[in-house]
DNA sequence: ATACTTGCAAAACATTTGCAGTGAG
DNA sequence: CTCACTGCAAATGTTTTGCAAGTAT
């Protein structure tokens, strides 16, 4: 049976209020906030239990450090779908969610093959970095 | 300017020769048959070159160990672009590349976020496999 | 001969685990 | 009171790097 402890909802509000993909040091940090001697290990574990419960996802994208998501972003559609991409900043290297998808992709595969699913991943700069350099 | 050398033979034989996708300790291992003395940096050296020169693709299935495949794509276009993405086969796990692409992904991205360029991966089932369950 | 490559060891980074102490139920 | 959870340190696993020696061109 799950406990319900401070650190466990420090990891879940951290992922929350952040709003994007945050590695588990990110996560560690950030839930710092809440409870100051909170351990990478602690959020490994938390991550795990609540990867189980579906509380939150992994976000692997090639090449990068696993990230986490809340299962349940910000106003989440009604419509049944969780879909969604990612933005990935070379810059501040955060990963931000994208709530657009470009649709049709079956058509791009050979012919012959069934495409269950698509991920896309967009990389550049965010605001935040483009306006630091320009300004 | 690269040079032709043993160890890069034999990490792409291996690769080859395996026809599947290998973790960087199996392609060492194997490839260890052809230059004993093979060591496992000199893999992830190789790894990294082949990689940039499309020889090698990346295969990152979450949660495991990140492994690669010889990209043995036939008819290569010669109409200068590189570009091209990636369908992974949930059945047999290949990955195959597409030539092909949705394009005009920068509007996704929320504004004021500079796109320099994306990833698309498709997943579902190769027509092999398609194949293999219907007949 | 030149300088890209290699092998080895050690560093850097990511993730897991043992264990004694803490705290939720 | 119990037992799951936590913090810390140390183990494990993955990938990168410094450097002297090796080798393709």
């Amino acid at each position: 049976m799950l406990r319900r402890t401070r650190q466990r909802e420090a990891v879940l509000s951290a992922l929350l209020q952040s709003g994007r993909s945050l590695t588990p040091v990110e996560i560690c940090e950030l839930a710092q906030g809440d409870v100051p001697r909170l351990n990478l290990s602690t959020v490994y574990r938390q991550i795990k239990l609540l990867l189980e419960g579906d509380e939150v996802l992994r976000v692997d994208l090639p090449g990068q450090a696993t990230r986490y998501e809340a299962a349940v972003c910000d106003a989440d559609v009604g419509d049944g779908t969780h879909h969604h991409h990612h933005f990935h900043c070379e810059a501040c290297d955060r990963v931000f969610p994208i709530h657009a998808c470009p649709g049709a992709m079956d058509r791009l595969a050979p012919p012959g093959f069934r495409v269950a699913g698509h991920e896309l991943t967009l990389h550049g700069q965010c605001a935040d970095c483009v306006g630091a350099k320009n300004g």
